[in-house]
DNA sequence: ATAGATGCAAACTATTTGCATCCTC
DNA sequence: GAGGATGCAAATAGTTTGCATCTAT
């Protein structure tokens, strides 16, 4: 992701079509340093700082995710997870279904598998997006003996 | 999926691990003639005749899911989707963002992208099981001029 | 008869809505 | 100043848990 100084933080959301609100600054400024998608509840806890409301958190993420700044993932969690969308790098995650394990992958040649989709189906003119996620034991679950979650 | 008549539903049921109830012969005998994904909702009243409590149908899907007899879905609608598993097509869906619309797909290749996913990972000895969807406007949807949802 | 299955009530978690107040443009 | 943004309280939705009762094996 494109590290956009601290500086250049508000021309990036008010290009995204917000305004620049310390609050919304503070969310995207974590967004962008997290290394792996994060829930909510991590975001609230994590902005530090400027105490931020679970609601205005969920408001923040719905609009940067309308904006198309922001992805929402399911890693089977019970609960959202939102990542930064990056436009040029269109990675999917290996997720751990014995710890919080995250992995990113690339490479999953969406462009070629929605047209054979769309060849196959009857009522879709094209695909706009889609979710891949590849689920599995890590090695140090494995070695402590974790059962496969159904997760 | 093989239908299993009637009379072979309760032999389907015990050799995946459970006690064939009443219960559990009509929350299959639905998954079975379902065309799409189902909600738990949509089992609850679909079995009909049965009366089945919602925590009942939770209780036995999540059973089912654990005998690997069915898998959950997550169609981007705020609840959980599920459908028998068909150990033969590994199949995924493409889904409308604008009304219920579902359509299947298959040759997802799984196997390959999880292979290249893996030569990626550090912590992953293996994947066990995958997510797949594509989502888009439907044709009437596109001509209703529904705009695309965020899902 | 016994362990697993079910129903009902209640708890819990995630997410959404309403409304008054605040702050960016 | 005006309209979008935020916080607080409360509602809603999905899912899970506890426990007494029932039933398939």
């Amino acid at each position: 992701m494109p590290k956009a100084s601290d500086d250049d933080l508000a021309a990036v959301i008010r290009k995204a079509g917000f305004r620049a609100t310390e609050t919304r600054k503070a969310v995207y400024a974590f967004l962008e340093k997290a290394k792996y998608p994060v829930s909510i509840k991590e975001i609230v806890d994590g902005v530090g700082e400027k105490n931020i409301d679970q609601v205005t958190a969920y408001r923040i993420l719905d609009a940067f995710q309308k904006a198309d700044v922001v992805t929402k993932i399911d890693l089977r969690h019970g609960h959202a997870h939102f990542e930064l969308k990056d436009e040029k790098d269109d990675h999917h995650h290996v997720i751990c279904t014995g710890c919080d394990r995250v992995e990113d992958f690339i490479g999953c040649e969406s462009e070629r598998l929605a047209n054979k989709a769309l060849k196959q189906t009857k009522g879709f003119p094209r695909i706009t997006s889609h979710s891949l996620e590849f689920f599995g034991l890590c090695n140090s679950c494995v070695r402590e003996n974790k059962t496969l979650q159904v997760a």
